[in-house]
DNA sequence: ATTAATCCCTGGAGGC
DNA sequence: TGCCTCCAGGGATTAA
């Protein structure tokens, strides 16, 4: 499942692969991707001839830019992008092909179509509802300490959950949600509003740390993740809890849990993760 | 303003 | 073998 290291990875690999393209047409398998609804004519119409001059990525999005327009494109659960001949046979899960010239597709293919595309004038991008809700980049740069503690003291939310809001800091899905909290020592289902203030310190720390440990690694191959090359990451040999359940905590020896938080799985280990008052939130 | 629940999708796993 | 049910989950949307 592509979070910020396995989209950031995509987009390194894509840009090599497409950037300098011309697409000479587009074909659209599956209606739904494209948004808004019933854009599908104007989309394919708008791209015929458009040169692909880069690629950006803002939170989990990638953003194309062409000679006329930028496409916001996410890949939600399992989407991909591979460049392939043309004469290559279509797989049952294509649902976008960009025909390119040289008898080249850069085919999009999702399994489950939970992604989406769109298309926006050149410049734009930065307006678009799905960008604007964006908090900042996990970097040292962009995210800032005091306004990360002052939006975790209003959240009577869980914390597991608060890291899935791309509001608060873009990028972080479920993997690294756990795995944050793993090395943070914090458990997920503490209230926001109650993290102490060195609470506060080690879950920012952990936030930077974890993101670019990810991003190094090319990001993290569970089920069916592979950049544009078609190659997987490595960030998975050195999960400390998430798809660990029942197993040792490499940390302590206890046995990694399973919970259901902000309607996800959370991984985290008792022992390791006490920390917010006994777990009482684990009862009932 | 914040939070919780629902929906979109398919394939793989497990039960019988 | 085959049929059924359940589970995985990001973000838009709706409801509270």
């Amino acid at each position: 499942m592509p979070e910020l290291p396995e989209v950031e990875s995509v987009r390194q690999g894509l840009s090599q692969l497409v950037v300098g393209k011309k697409i000479k047409s587009v074909e659209v398998l599956w209606d739904r991707i494209i948004h808004p609804a019933g854009s599908v004519p104007a989309f394919k119409k708008a791209l015929q001839g458009q040169k692909i001059e880069g690629i950006s990525r803002r939170g989990k999005f990638l953003i194309f830019h062409f000679s006329d327009y930028d496409m916001l494109s996410h890949l939600r659960m399992e989407g991909k992008y591979r460049l392939l001949s043309s004469q290559e046979a279509l797989n049952k899960h294509d649902h976008v092909i960009f025909h390119l010239e040289d008898q080249e597709d850069l085919r999009y293919n999702d399994v489950r179509k939970f992604g989406r595309m769109e298309l926006l004038e050149k410049g734009t991008w930065q307006e678009a509802a799905s960008i604007q809700k964006l908090g900042p980049e996990p970097t040292r740069e962009s995210f800032q300490l005091p306004a990360f503690r002052d939006q975790l003291k209003r959240r009577v939310k869980n914390i597991k959950g608060i890291l899935l809001d791309q509001g608060l800091v873009a990028g972080i899905g479920n993997i690294y949600a756990d795995e944050i909290l793993f090395q943070a020592k914090l458990f997920p289902g503490i209230p926001g509003q109650e993290l102490t203030e060195d609470q506060v310190k080690a879950l920012y720390q952990a936030i930077l740390d974890v993101m670019d440990q990810a991003v190094k690694k090319g990001g993290t191959t569970i089920r069916t993740y592979e950049n544009a090359f078609g190659e997987n990451g490595s960030f998975q040999d050195q999960l400390q809890v998430y798809g660990r359940e029942g197993q040792a905590c490499y940390r302590c020896g206890e046995r990694i849990e399973k919970i259901q938080l902000a309607q996800r799985g959370t991984h985290f280990c008792p022992h390791c993760q006490a920390s917010g008052g006994n777990q009482e939130w684990l009862l009932g």
